[in-house]
DNA sequence: TTGACATATTGATGATTATCGATATAATCC
DNA sequence: GGATTATATCGATAATCATCAATATGTCAA
């Protein structure tokens, strides 16, 4: 889970993954939305895909990337877990209540 | 947001969170816990009270911490924001299904 | 196969961060 | 008051990080 928090700890980075949890983006789209230059984009969305929040697949030239929503989910998960004391065997399902 | 997310990207750090979570405690008994120096301990400790999900008191020459649990809340209702597009007004209560 | 496009990788640079030893501050105890 | 204890602050250092320009890699289309 560590690199998933540093993942996270970069504001840019956060916005891509709010991005993709609307919608799958190839870098080109992720780079129009960010100030950033392609290299540093790429190097972003290569730190949050090792971090296995983010997966990614190939579509003819480019490439797509997409939200691990499992992941996602356990992180929530594991957050909980280290500030509200919930044992991961008990927190099987995180809801929310509207 | 800002700083709790890189408050919670190092591990020390969240280890103290951690233990915040189960009991207040002063710096020594941190420090105790943690292999790192007094002045360590304390910069973490400092760093964690800026992002706001640390509180202190004053006890005679001790000074004691504690979880900002509404603080801690209001996070993982952000976590949920950015992951799961859950917005604010509706994600008023995260809990946990057993 | 060559050219154009999309993305990744590399190497460099400046900024931020974690850590420490030393010292300062502040409260308590004798 | 002076010693002791607890914590904070300071200044330095090494490590990590975000960023970029340049270049490499891979894919499609003509």
């Amino acid at each position: 889970m560590d690199k998933i928090y540093k993942a996270l700890a970069e504001i840019n980075r956060r916005k891509i993954v709010f991005w993709l949890s609307q919608g799958d983006l190839n870098v080109g789209q992720v780079v129009k939305k960010l100030d950033l230059t392609q290299a540093t984009v790429s190097n972003h969305l290569l730190i949050l895909k090792k971090s296995g929040l983010i997966e990614s697949r190939v579509s003819g030239k480019e490439r797509i990337y997409k939200l691990n929503r499992e992941k996602a989910n356990d992180f929530v998960k594991e957050l909980n877990r280290l500030m509200f004391l919930v044992k991961p065997s008990v927190a099987d399902e995180i809801i929310v209540r509207r």
